[in-house]
DNA sequence: TTCATATATAAGCATTGACTTATATAAACG
DNA sequence: CGTTTATATAAGTCAATGCTTATATATGAA
């Protein structure tokens, strides 16, 4: 991992955005996985307008990018972004979210696509 | 370092509250050399009360600890806290703070007790 | 004990933030 | 085309937040 100097208010911003339990789960599931909208509604159980304006927020910040796939858009984290590295060690100090990917899946709800 | 999990719940309290400028700023100038309230105000350049409540928030969550000498008192990080190692790695990401200390002893504003 | 200094707390206010409901947009498909 | 599905956006509401000013508390010194 490259180790990117932040400025205190980047970094500030990046956790201000990440201090929400909502996008920092998230940005949690989307970190090896890109999901679509209607599948972090499904796994937050929160309403898809709500889901869409965190998403917002992360996505003016820059930190994660979205690529459409037919009626879906799919989120994944942003590689580029200066503060990935400094996200991708936060999210090693949590549980990893990917059960609930596979618990998503078992349920038949997972979009795939092509 | 050693890696302590997190919960979801518990890293996005942590960020929340290191997701405010003055906050994360204050954390990283006590990571190595505690300060008392008035070389804060002083290096902030913020209204006494207003850094002494930022100071609440990071006490009530037990991020920092405090300690009194004579009229003064002093703010450190607790390395004790779950979320030590979390903090120090995202001060990792950051421009030092210790050259404000530098300044602050330069202009004879430093508090030295005993 | 009285005063000065350092800090904490309280109350008020303006702003931000996260949700809601309602509506707009955009793609796929009959 | 019109309809359905997925998503985005807008507007409104209410709680949380960060500051201000005013005041309380605590320590040390005269």
């Amino acid at each position: 991992m490259n180790q990117t100097l932040l400025s205190v208010e980047e970094t500030s911003k990046v956790l201000k955005l990440l201090g929400d339990q909502t996008r920092l789960t998230i940005v949690g599931l989307i970190k090896d996985t890109e999901c679509c909208v209607c599948e972090l509604v499904e796994i937050l159980d929160m309403s898809q307008p709500s889901i869409s304006q965190h998403l917002r927020k992360l996505r003016d910040a820059g930190i994660v990018k979205e690529k459409r796939k037919g009626h879906w858009m799919f989120y994944a984290l942003n590689e580029d972004h200066a503060a990935f590295d400094l996200i991708s060690r936060i999210l090693e100090h949590m549980p990893d979210q990917k059960e609930k990917i596979i618990a998503l899946e078992q349920s038949g709800k997972r979009i795939v696509c092509e």
